[in-house]
RNA sequence: GGGCGGAUAGCUCAGUUGGCUAGAGCGCCUGCUUUACACGCAGGAAGUCGCAGGUUCGAGUCCUGCUCCGCCCA
């Protein structure tokens, strides 16, 4: 073995082994529990981002934890054609070649996407494979391939059958730049720095009628009423009467409405009820007429006169010029607004009537509600529940279809003969209704999340009663930002409960967002994003999981810290040195039965260590906490295993008791064993790399059983020994430090032990004591006549250390630094002393906590009175 | 406007039902080619746990209010 583990040797290797070896394939096995995660689908043209990273990072740990633990574990991997945001991708080369999407046609266009489909692929997958996703490949899915796209058209003709699917002209939104309607969520709001602009809509006689304030002016066009509160009491002689809309000569009504807030502007509204849902319900409310005036294209409508056909912000600047020159503008305030945004292109979206088609949402809500209720799924960190209950409980109807080409098609027809629909799962050849042969199809696609929807029953071959389907589904969790809960997360939970009566995942794993070192929103436009890739090319994959696993805590966003790369990365080539280490010294092992044999105390305390470290990784793997379970082994394997255990089992190993030496080999192959084992889920490379060298006969680690926690082995007592060893040892070492003695250098070294016990515990560890510190002579004493005096001493736990020295030590510097220590100790024993003189503390406390405060209390006293004889022994020298 | 999350060592963060003498990684200081590892070993310094109240024998942990930062919804 290398003596540093360089992972870009073995990285690619390994994967290509489990590849060949099929350790990952998961098969219906009815003998087995099933264990089943559905990957959320990257977009097939995008890069691995860190929000990948530590996505499947998550996945693959919990799916290999299950897989070692004796589960079916599946782990279905796949891609998103990602609708809009893969047609802006392909129309942006094109716009290189100065060519447009309809320049080429659509078929040519959708045939273009395919060719970009598949060059990305490959990267996506390759890069998916260098984290070491443990994924079934023969499964993998694309959401536009043949069976996903069955599995769509059913869930379309189902809905639509069920009256669930509609269509009809409501307020959406549309992106002129992407020239498609949007769902409420594909619009994000950001603070703008904009105008008001305060209008004069004068009487019809002439007289001063009233002044509505508007953030958008070119929409006065479309005005058909101005709305005041019932209540104000500045409008009440106006309700009822018209006014004039200038530049239309429109006379249009002033109409009560609740909805107006009076301390907004005016407390007048102007009424658009084409281009803003608030003004539409007035509309409604109100009997209003509608009127159009922004058209798809961003352009001025027909029904704007002379402004038809303007671009609407060049309209805006033409109608509030036009408006100056009149004298109705009255002024012209600073204000910040919020207007909608495009999610795919920044472009700020128009709300407008449109025809389009709708989910009717809320019997889908209702079941989506009721999952979560009944406990059928459960979302962790709990508290993401709510946010999932208040989206469902107000929730709109889902415009799904888009004005795009790439996409799933809508399966309806439009007759020209009897205008009537027909929906099929097959594609008709006439009309349903009247039997007519001119029938078209609705040129439309459907919104990409629609097949995201279906993705965990989809994957496992709905509509099809597939076994997999049976066996697997529901899916065990499902691992993703909380960023997408309504685009993706609930609308799954509605679709599963609703189209395959069950829910699709018990749990929802959500994690936080990746950002950048100073907390930034990582994305490529800032350049702050960083590069996993570039990552575990000089880290490691191994390095850049456990790094991530350490981040991982409760929904809390990740921010990316170089430093824990490092820190990962060390612990990698501890992982090799150590492993190194055993299996050099394995070479003549004659394996021994640890339950029979008998054991130093080391050997005790390292496997009731190691047994506790395995229950608590048990423990918070099962509870999400991964960081929690990642440093409970580092701690335990660096601090633990490796700081004492190997470092007191070298005695033995280069020793010459043969009975000693076979045990310590035993203990060391079944630690370094389940090390690994335990391990791998978060560093699989590493670990498959050691097990070859170390198990060869055994075949992949992924394979191997999951270790488990023997409680026979916990041993509280020997814990405590080995503690007051471990003590002892670093006050050795401590003293040394002060002294500045080289550790080749040995020493001499007396214990003075408070009683008969702690004597012989340290009497009967000698050796090992004298191998952790280098000390030469160690004599150990109950109490002695006189303390040495050609000594510095030091106190822990009621053990006196000292250290001989061969000259003359420096009395003032050793009486210094034991006053200090006295200081130290006295602050804490006056904390204690106050809790054990409050009657209430005795009282009221459990028996155990005082019981453990008055031997804390008891060890302070202990160590003081040592302490300050030492003192009274170093005046007595100094005269 | 409503809701949620965060504020703990120089930095990034742990701290599960209140018992803590508050931890880790990195950084910092001192010493060390100790035959697994300098991606290392040994030792060390460093925190009024955002602020103000409250509950309690006991609060980083629970409650109330406030400040600042971030996010979501309207």
């Amino acid at each position: 073995m290398e003596k540093a583990y360089d992972p870009q040797k073995v990285e690619g290797k390994i994967y290509q082994y489990w590849l060949d070896s099929g350790v990952f394939d998961a098969e219906i096995n009815p003998d087995k529990q099933p264990y089943c995660i559905v990957i959320p689908p990257p977009n097939v043209t995008g890069v691995l981002h860190m929000g990948h990273a530590l996505d499947e990072t998550i996945q693959d740990l919990l799916i290999r934890w299950y897989r070692m633990r004796g589960f079916e574990a599946l782990w279905v991997p796949g891609t998103d054609h990602a609708g809009i945001a893969t047609q802006n991708v392909v129309e942006a080369q094109l716009a290189e070649e100065g060519l447009t999407r309809d320049d080429l046609g659509r078929e040519n266009f959708v045939a273009r996407v395919w060719e970009v489909k598949e060059e990305h692929h490959g990267t996506i997958t390759a890069q998916l494979q260098r984290i070491g996703v443990s994924v079934d490949w023969r499964r993998e899915r694309f959401t536009l391939d043949e069976g996903l796209s069955r599995a769509v058209r059913e869930a379309f003709v189902t809905l639509y059958e069920q009256g669930l699917i509609y269509r009809g002209a409501r307020m959406i939104n549309w992106c002129p730049r992407c020239g498609t309607g949007l769902s409420d969520l594909e619009v994000q709001r950001e603070e703008t720095q904009g105008h008001l602009w305060y209008i004069r809509y004068p009487e019809p006689d002439g007289g001063p009628g009233v002044v509505v304030a508007t953030t958008r002016p070119e929409t006065m066009l479309g005005d058909t009423a101005v709305a005041v509160h019932p209540h104000d009491e500045r409008y009440a002689d106006m309700i009822g009467k018209t006014v004039i809309l200038p530049l239309m000569e429109r006379e249009i009504p002033i109409v009560p409405d609740d909805y107006i807030d009076m301390e907004f502007g005016t407390g007048a509204l102007k009424v658009t009820p084409a281009h803003d849902p608030n003004d539409l319900e007035i509309a409604q409310r109100h009997d209003l007429p509608s009127i159009l005036v922004i058209g798809l294209t961003g352009k001025m409508t027909e029904e704007t006169g002379p402004y038809a056909g303007l671009d609407r912000y060049d309209c805006r600047e033409k109608v509030v010029a036009d408006l100056a020159q009149l004298g109705l503008l009255e002024r012209i305030e600073d204000y910040v607004h919020t207007p909608g945004q495009c999610q795919r292109c920044d472009t700020v979206v128009e709300p407008l009537v449109s025809t389009q088609w709708f989910v009717k949402m809320a019997p889908l809500a209702a079941k989506g509600l009721a999952a979560v209720d009944s406990r059928k799924v459960s979302f962790i960190p709990e508290r993401w529940t709510k946010v999932y209950r208040d989206w469902l409980e107000s929730i709109e109807d889902w415009c799904i279809s888009r004005q795009l080409w790439w996409g799933h098609s809508i399966p309806v027809w439009y007759c020209d003969d009897c205008g009537e629909q027909t929906c099929a799962r097959s594609d008709p050849t006439r009309c349903a209704h009247c039997g007519s042969e001119k029938i078209r199809q609705d040129p439309d696609v459907l919104d990409t999340w629609f097949s995201s929807a279906l993705w965990p029953f989809s994957t496992l071959g709905w509509p099809d009663e597939t076994a997999e389907l049976d066996y697997f589904y529901p899916t065990s969790v499902l691992v993703t930002g909380y960023d997408i809960i309504y685009f993706w997360v609930a609308r799954m939970i509605m679709m599963g409960m609703h189209l395959v009566g069950r829910e699709p995942f018990g749990e929802v794993f959500l994690h936080g967002l990746v950002r950048d070192e100073h907390g930034q929103k990582m994305s490529k436009s800032r350049g702050n994003a960083v590069d996993p890739i570039g990552l575990m090319d000089e880290y490691g994959a191994d390095a850049m999981r456990f790094a991530l696993a350490q981040l991982i805590t409760h929904g809390q966003d990740v921010t990316y810290a170089p430093d824990r790369l490092v820190g990962a990365r060390n612990f990698g080539n501890k992982l090799w040195n150590a492993s190194r280490f055993v299996i050099m010294n394995l070479t003549d092992a004659a394996p021994v039965d640890l339950d029979t044999v008998e054991l130093s105390l080391a050997d005790r305390w390292i496997l009731s260590r190691h047994s506790r470290m395995l229950a608590q990784v048990d423990r918070q793997l099962a509870g999400y906490n991964l960081a929690q379970a990642a440093d409970a082994i580092y701690e335990y394997v660096w601090s633990e295993f490796c700081d004492w255990y190997v470092e007191v089992a070298k005695t033995d190993l280069y020793g010459d008791d043969a009975a000693r030496k076979a045990t310590v080999q035993t203990i060391l192959r079944k630690l370094l064993s389940e090390i690994l084992r335990a391990i791998h889920p978060f560093m699989p490379f590493i670990t498959e790399d050691i097990w070859q060298r170390f198990a060869p006969d055994e075949g992949s680690i992924s394979r191997q059983q999951y270790p488990q926690a023997e409680e026979t082995w916990r041993d509280e007592e020997v814990e405590a020994q080995m503690g007051l060893l471990q003590a002892v040892t670093t006050e050795i070492r401590t003293l040394r430090a002060e002294l500045k003695i080289n550790p080749g250098q040995p020493v001499t070294v007396s214990i003075i032990a408070p009683d008969e016990a702690a004597t012989s515990l340290v009497a009967s560890q000698r050796q090992a004591v004298c191998s952790l510190a280098a000390v030469e002579q160690l004599d150990v004493a109950t109490a002695p006549a006189d303390a040495p005096s050609d000594a510095i001493s030091a106190v822990t736990g009621g053990v006196q250390v000292y250290l001989h020295l061969a000259g003359a030590i420096d009395v003032e510097k050793e009486a210094a630094r034991i006053q200090k220590e006295i200081a130290e100790i006295e602050q804490d024993r006056l904390r204690s002393k106050d809790k054990l003189q409050n009657p209430d503390f005795l009282n009221r406390a459990p028996a155990a906590v005082v019981n453990k405060e008055r031997a804390k209390l008891a060890g302070f006293d202990q160590d003081l009175e040592k302490l300050r004889a030492q003192v009274k022994r170093l005046s007595s020298i100094s005269r």
